[in-house]
DNA sequence: CTTGACCCTGGACCTCGCTCCAGGGGCTAG
DNA sequence: CTAGCCCCTGGAGCGAGGTCCAGGGTCAAG
């Protein structure tokens, strides 16, 4: 089976080698092996993996989340590993609906602006406005009540 | 009137005193005013844009990104100010899809798991697997093509 | 055997987004 | 006047996630 070096890795996955090596150091990515110069091996396997860890951190988890994700394959507790994956699904899905509200009141804004004339008629300005008395108030996750923790 | 000492905004805004501070440093928000003694005063629009801050933030915008959100309200030629939203839409849907494209992955798995029996036929850790050849291809956010930048 | 590309370790350094001093002043109540 | 609380500035420190040496070994081609 062919095996790739640190560097054919990191080149196919696109991220530098220092990263690879930090993510090792970080325990998200061992070598498949090592000749005995010291030399890192990876296979395909490994270059999946390091993909993914990329994948998920453009998704907004943090290495430390990633690792527990990860740490999944190594769980021979299949219940277990089924219901870490339905909390992930859980935190994804809040993501979005977070994104979501913030997405309609974007687009709420823009349908409401005209595109050109009295600045102070745009309710995006309107809205992000730091000086206007009714201020912005707009892609709202929750804060109705200033005094609630 | 009435306008709110650095302590009382940061309480009302659920933020530390030295996150105020230092979001002041990074130009994203200055009080009304000062009092001859140094003392910082801010106004309800402050409290408004700080809650923004915060709010963009979890809604994983950078304090650069933000920077610029805000920046748009400075400017008076409205038909950027819409222009620039609108990239901050497709910038936000661009996220959501992303995250539709993980849950569908995590979903799909999680159905296909029966939360029981031979770890070797669970689809999540086939999946995530560090050692299987068929290893993990999931959650995929575009990347068919190794070659490609 | 030499050259050049590649790799090793260990540790310093960087940006972000805070967070926490130290050392000092302002303001109000008793 | 003295507490006691709030506030000021400047700067250090921290965790995350890298990035960049220095100093030295490996290895394949010529």
């Amino acid at each position: 089976m062919e095996t790739l070096g640190i560097g054919a890795l990191a080149k196919r996955a696109g991220v530098g080698i220092d990263t690879v090596r930090y993510y090792e150091r970080s325990g998200l990515l061992a070598p498949k092996t090592r000749l005995r110069s010291g030399y890192r091996r990876y296979s395909t396997a490994e270059l999946a993996r390091l993909r993914f860890i990329r994948r998920a951190q453009t998704l907004g988890f943090s290495l430390k989340e990633i690792r527990e994700l990860l740490a999944l394959s190594r769980d021979r507790d299949v219940a277990r590993v089924k219901r870490a994956a339905q909390a992930k699904l859980a935190d994804v899905e809040q993501r979005i609906a977070a994104l979501e509200r913030m997405r309609d009141g974007l687009a709420m804004l823009i349908a409401a602006c005209p595109g050109h004339g009295d600045p102070t008629e745009c309710p995006i300005l309107r809205a992000l406005g730091g000086e206007g008395p009714d201020a912005l108030d707009l892609p709202c996750a929750s804060a109705p009540h200033p005094g609630a923790p």
